[in-house]
DNA sequence: CGGTTATACTTGAGCAATCAAGAATCTATC
DNA sequence: GATAGATTCTTGATTGCTCAAGTATAACCG
């Protein structure tokens, strides 16, 4: 029950510290953000906006009109599907790419900063792995789809 | 870094389950659902809009309207301060604290089933301490409105 | 085939939260 | 005691997301 409202804080506190930082260094939102990092991992850079809605933990509608914004900027193009016509593609441009490693470097130097600063090596690792286990097992359980992907 | 994207996903996966349980099955949002939980703990069950901001991580705009909602059902009533007439009490009603319970009852068993079902007792033990750190230590760094770089 | 069902995505309406700005009140200083 | 600066809270405009509904395509199956 601690561990739950620690989460609730404590995330609630970083991720408003974190998007407000993108926002006003970058111009970009915390998921804006994490929609570049999912692509630029991404095989070919490209992801079907189901599944990036699924990485982002967010629903369709919300990509789609997240992904509108980040097209707009030019730093995603849209990519109709050769063998599926009812899929369409969100590919990261060059563009796109340079952005995120700008913004890159400042959101690491925050994420370093906020956690590395308050928690040692190993704590951090064992947060890690606790959480990994907690939002993977729980994809799978809640959203009710996702083959760990 | 894993630790951030885990925090990040794991968070996003469990705040929209319990949000949409909450708000399917009692008709309140989890934000909602925490004022009512400060409230209740608070002393005579009431608070200083400021203090709930800070308690909820909201903006003070945000609370404004969360408690109006409240108001509104009758869970929560306004109560001027006699000594600073500047601050408004926050009073959680009879009805909101009956609200809470019934909520509550949902609520846990919802929150043990998500933890307790993938996680030890050490371990969500060791979770609620280490974000109860990053939690609280963040709060106070970032909140201040620490400049950046 | 033709019909049903599932999947991928978009769109309109709505909502909760944000920021920016403002009103009211307290506090400190001269 | 007036004036300047905090502090508490509210309001208007905007944003990012959700839900519900809709379109279009694919897959399955008689």
């Amino acid at each position: 029950m601690a561990a739950w409202g620690g989460l609730l804080r404590s995330h609630a506190t970083m991720t408003r510290a974190m998007n407000t930082q993108l926002v006003a260094e970058h111009g970009i939102t915390l998921s804006d953000y994490d929609v570049l990092v999912s692509l630029a991992n991404a095989p070919e850079r490209r992801m079907r906006r189901v599944d990036l809605a699924n990485s982002v933990v967010l629903t369709p509608s919300g990509i789609t009109r997240l992904l509108d914004r980040l097209e707009a900027e030019g730093w995603v193009c849209k990519h109709q599907c050769q063998s599926d016509a009812r899929v369409s593609w969100a590919v990261l441009t060059d563009a796109g790419h340079q952005k995120l490693l700008e913004a890159a470097q400042t959101h690491h130097a925050d994420i370093a900063r906020l956690f590395t600063d308050r928690l040692t090596a190993e704590e951090l690792d064992a947060l890690g792995c606790l959480l990994g286990r907690l939002g993977t097992r729980l994809g799978a359980a809640v959203a009710a789809d996702e083959p760990a992907a």
